[in-house]
DNA sequence: CTTTATTTTTAGACAAGACTAAATCTATAA
DNA sequence: TTATAGATTTAGTCTTGTCTAAAAATAAAG
């Protein structure tokens, strides 16, 4: 089990991510767009991390992660998490402004250090974008049942418990509006020509496309 | 000024700290020495930080840090000497652990995050080892007057204030004999044939050779 | 069941960073 | 001042991770 570089951990994060959308084997096309390169390159770095049987891969068949990939990934989304949570928590971070960052601290390799960090947290079961982080055996928490707001009728009321989307111009959206983690919201209007939604939030109305309403994720109160 | 790679940081830490040793021009092989590879490596290196206009280097005749060599080194430090500083201060990691994990954690990119640790640390002036960190301007605190060690007569007190080593092994033998910084000694041997010390150190005596008394650093008191 | 269109893989190149072996420069000692 | 040891550079090769262009396999239509 030797150490895998920064890219191959990408990767790795990469094909979990598609995994879980999609269930079905990762195709090459769609990894080379999730990691902004090309189909070719992607098949050299399959064909490594195969050999390293990280993934299981059957030419044009497109790949799995193994058991031990799956370990891999969820250590890394658990570094990643715990970090972005320690940006916010401890340096004062907005949680637009983490990710980046997060993406380069997961690669620090010590387990010591993300375990002293996950203490050092008080043990946080979710990120600042309501993500949950993997424990130490890899366990995630699981969620009671949540909906995109999208998908609430018009007067339900709901309490905002995450993000689908980390891009740091949609959470500068979100701030703009005064939405974060925990916020009260009311579905007040519910336009079908385009399917856009007028919330209520600290007292105020909004207006919501549809592009920004399903991507968070709240749970009805 | 684009982007360094980790290697390229790396080979600047160690150009600036042999300057700091010996003044002179660095040579190709104590490079090599240092960055434990080959001649032929560093020649290579060499030349894409010249390009950059990183160092300064002339054929046979050995390279030196330029004005902007020298602040990325003092950048690089700055961060190495604060993560080290985090990890003791706040997750608990002994001062043996840390230099190895301080490595990988100064070649995260962030301004922000630099400053903001800095912060959070409250702005701390020495590292684990006693050495200085600099500010974010790059300015190092200069030091009173300091000794190693073995330049102390018989009868002389001192408190040590750091460690010319940073190895886990030096530090781990330094554990054993509790010796650390702001520990209060006095040198009550000088055995002129071996050049070793008898020290009194938290009312005990201990006997040190010449080699772990050279790497201690202490002022008078 | 053929013929396209799409996806995926191969072939060949390149840059970074490393290595070995060989060549070349510099310094030192006879 | 020349021979020689030591330091340094060059030449050529390798691996990782990327690219473009072309070939091959699969999927979708007609
Ligand atoms: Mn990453
Ligand atoms: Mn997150
Ligand atoms: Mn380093
Ligand atoms: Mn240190």
């Amino acid at each position: 089990m030797d150490q895998l570089t920064q890219s191959e951990e990408n990767y790795i994060k990469a094909i979990y991510s598609l995994q879980q959308k999609t269930s079905s084997p990762v195709g090459t096309n769609d990894l080379a767009d999730r990691m902004d390169t090309k189909a070719s390159s992607v098949t050299d770095m399959i064909k490594r991390l195969s050999d390293k049987k990280l993934i299981q891969y059957k030419k044009y068949k497109g790949c799995e992660l193994t058991d031990n990939g799956m370990r891999t990934a969820l250590k890394l989304i658990r570094k990643h998490r715990l970090w972005e949570t320690f940006l916010v928590e401890k340096l004062n971070f907005g949680w637009d402004e983490v990710h980046e960052i997060a993406e380069q601290l997961e690669h620090i390799q010590s387990l010591k250090l993300t375990d002293q960090l996950d203490k050092f947290l008080n043990y946080p079961k979710f990120d600042p974008h309501g993500d949950p982080i993997p424990d130490a055996e890899g366990e995630i928490q699981q969620r009671e049942q949540s909906f995109k707001l999208n998908e609430l009728a018009m007067d339900q009321s709901a309490v905002v418990i995450g993000v689908a989307d980390s891009s740091a111009s949609f959470l500068r959206f979100l701030d703009r509006h005064k939405i974060n983690l925990g916020s009260s919201i009311c579905v007040k209007e519910v336009y079908e020509f385009d399917d856009s939604r007028e919330i209520l939030i600290n007292d105020e109305l909004v207006t919501l496309s549809a592009a920004a309403t399903s991507k968070i994720t709240v749970q009805l109160v």
